[in-house]
Order: C-alpha cells, then sequence, then structure tokens
DNA sequence: GTCTATAGCGCGATAGAC
DNA sequence: GTCTATCGCGCTATAGAC
C-alpha cells in the first residue's frame, strides 16, 4: 500500500527477507538482531523501531511463509481431476514454492518443528497458535485430496493421515539439501520437483 | 568397562541420556548446561567434569547414535536377497531404532540438518567431520542397496541419489511426529514401521 | 525513521572447597 | 567425583540524540 508503484521495498520487508535468511542459516536461537540488523545494511534500532522483539520476528516471517505457499497450492485442491492428479500438481506447487521461496520456507518448517520456543507472552502465544491452526488447515486441504483420491480409486488404500505426513514431510525434506544454483532454469525446477513427486506417489517400486 | 556387571550407568553416559533428551526437547542452542545437570539430579560441576564444553556433549551423542542405528541397520544391507527385500529390512530396522531410541535419533538428525553450529575448536572441528563421514557412510551403503535392487530389477530405474535421499529424510522425518505411547508392544512398533515402508517403497497409487 | 549507547541478565565456563 | 560460588561475555531490549 505505498504512494506509488515499483518503490524499494518497504523496510518492514527487507527486514523481513534479511530474517528469513539468517533463521535459515543460523537457526532461530543462534541468529542475533545484529545478524539480522547487519544483513539489512541498518542497525539494531531500526529493527526495534519495526518490531517489538525477536520472537515477533519470527511470528511475521511464519505468517507471510504460510500466505504465500497456500495461494500457490490452494487452486490446485479443487477442480474436476481426479484426485491423484490433484495431489500431483499440489505436490509440485509446494516444491516449487519451497525452491523460489526457500528462506521462508525453511522458517515455516522450523515453526511446524516447534523450534523457537521462549517463553512466549500472551499476545506471542495467541498469534503462535493462530499460526499453526493455518499449517493444520493446510495439511488438511492435502489429506482431504488424499481421501478423495481413494474414493475415486487413483490412489490405493492407505491410511490417509500417515500418507499425508508422509508425503508433507517429505517435500518439506527437501530443503535440507537443495540450493538453488545460478543459471537454473524454472523448467529445471519442474523437472526436479517432477521427479521428486514421482518418487513419492509412484514409489521405488514399479 | 566397569569392574562388575549390572550397575547403575555411568555418570557419563547419564548425562549423554540426559543431555539427548535435553537437545530434543529444546535444541541444542536453547539448552542450558543447568537444564542436563538439573536432569540427571546433579549440578554444573559434575557435568564439567565429564566434559570440557556444551558442545563436546552433543558430539559424544551425535556418535553415541550413529553407532546404534548402524549396529542395527548394517546386517540387512548383506545376505542374499532381492535389493527391494534389503532394503525394506534395513528401513524397518532404521525406524525402530529411530522409535525406540528417539532422544539419540533427534540429536543425529539435528547434527545432519546442520544445527548447532558454534564456533568451533580445531578439535571439535575434526571430530564433527569424522561423524559426518561416518554419517556419509550410512547413506552410502543405502544407495548401494538401491543401486542393486535397480540392477536385479526389484526396483525400478530411479536416480538411486535422489531416491536414497527421499527414502532416508521420510524415515528421519518421523521423529516429527512419533511420541512411544505407553504400553505400546514391539510387534505394534514393527507394524507402523512396516507400513510406513511400505508407502515410501510401493508408494500411494498401486 | 534511524542511529548510538547502555542497561540488565542469562548462561558457558572456571576455581576451589569438601 | 561432586558441589558452590563467581567471573565475564554476548545478547535482548530500551533510552534518548539527531
Amino acid at each position: 500500500m505505498g504512494t506509488s508503484p515499483e518503490v524499494e521495498a518497504s523496510a518492514r520487508s527487507r527486514i523481513l527477507d534479511a530474517a528469513a535468511e539468517a533463521f535459515m542459516r543460523s537457526g532461530f536461537a543462534t541468529t542475533t538482531i545484529d545478524d539480522i540488523a547487519h544483513e539489512v545494511g541498518a542497525t539494531k534500532g531500526l529493527v526495534y523501531y519495526h518490531f517489538r522483539s525477536k520472537f515477533d520476528i519470527f511470528l511475521a516471517v511464519y505468517g507471510e511463509g504460510m500466505r504465500r505457499v497456500r495461494e500457490r497450492v490452494e487452486p490446485h485442491a479443487e477442480g474436476p481431476g481426479a484426485g491423484r492428479d490433484r495431489l500431483v500438481a499440489m505436490s509440485i506447487a509446494h516444491l516449487l514454492n519451497l525452491m523460489e521461496d526457500l528462506a521462508y520456507h525453511h522458517v515455516v518448517h522450523q515453526a511446524v518443528r516447534g523450534e523457537a520456543m521462549t517463553a512466549l507472552k500472551p499476545r506471542q502465544r495467541d498469534a503462535l497458535l493462530d499460526l499453526n491452526r493455518l499449517r493444520n488447515d493446510y495439511e488438511q486441504m492435502f489429506r482431504r485430496v488424499v481421501t478423495e483420491g481413494i474414493d475415486d480409486g487413483s490412489l490405493r488404500r492407505v491410511d490417509p493421515t500417515l500418507a499425508t505426513r508422509t508425503l508433507l514431510s517429505n517435500l518439506n525434506a527437501v530443503d535440507m539439501w537443495f540450493r538453488r544454483i545460478d543459471g537454473q532454469t524454472g523448467d529445471e525446477l519442474h523437472d526436479l520437483a517432477g521427479r521428486i513427486v514421482d518418487l513419492l506417489v509412484v514409489g521405488l517400486a514399479g
């Protein structure tokens, strides 16, 4: 909501980007406010003008990351196709988001693992619970499509909860080893994502 | 190597157990030496008598965890069976170790993700590199069996590196949600492990 | 809005009693 | 071998200048 289009990113969003990078590199507990400020090219003062605490920054990154991945994956959940096809499309979209927005994804993953647990003020606790609810809804969306795939015969009869958990934690685990290489095209990323999803959907045995 | 059998666990191993639990609960960076000492029912003094630093404790837990999982999985890698069958046996053994030794497994997983990175002294750096080599050998053992499975026709033609990475990170991701329930029998754990491995090997689609 | 300076304290590590 | 006491650093967070 700036006054002119194409302006420089706001201080707030530059701080969020820097924090996401720093949290990915060092983890929440080890990252210092000075690290974040330094990455922005500023000092602590700026950071504390825009955010009340380190944990509030973490929450903001978590929220932004969830918003972005949902926006990208949700459209593929609906539609006329078979459950299996929709699940594949969602999974590829999830992976592309991971690859193109690695730092934010990494922070969401940290949050899901329950890292970054300091002593929370009530305000922060509520915000965290809200975000975790969003995250559960996201998983629930995958589980729904898995169930529909079983019902329409495009997936075999597996435990939907276990299968969804397995699928998502595997997609997320890609952030452990994936690092974007310079010059990698969108097509190459799409191909890699497709091969990973194929391993999960079709399995190792034919 | 105590002087009598069936003695109480040594102080050193009680500290390791306590540290593994604490690192699992709070992560390396957030865990304090006091936390560990408190869990042992002692004070800092004891801990620093047996270990030189917090990171040295982490390394010792990492090493012990790697030793245990290797000991349990390695025997299944050899033998006359098809690659696929050996891979399934190894994966189930890996999961059973995870479930029955959750805290140690959790710390190994943290180490593999590259958490716990403080400024390392040369001595610690060398020890860490040694352990990471052990860990790479462990993954290499899985990759070898995957390749053999492809060659003998029991697995389909996939990229062995990508497939192994996917398999292992998925097996490890189980530590995110698995919590041992009281009264769970060994058979129940074995059954759960089998269903997870089935999802990975056979896939979601038939 | 952004900076500098500093308060305040938690925690890793050490010294030394028992 | 285990405890108590304490040092000293590094970091979150705040106060106040510009």
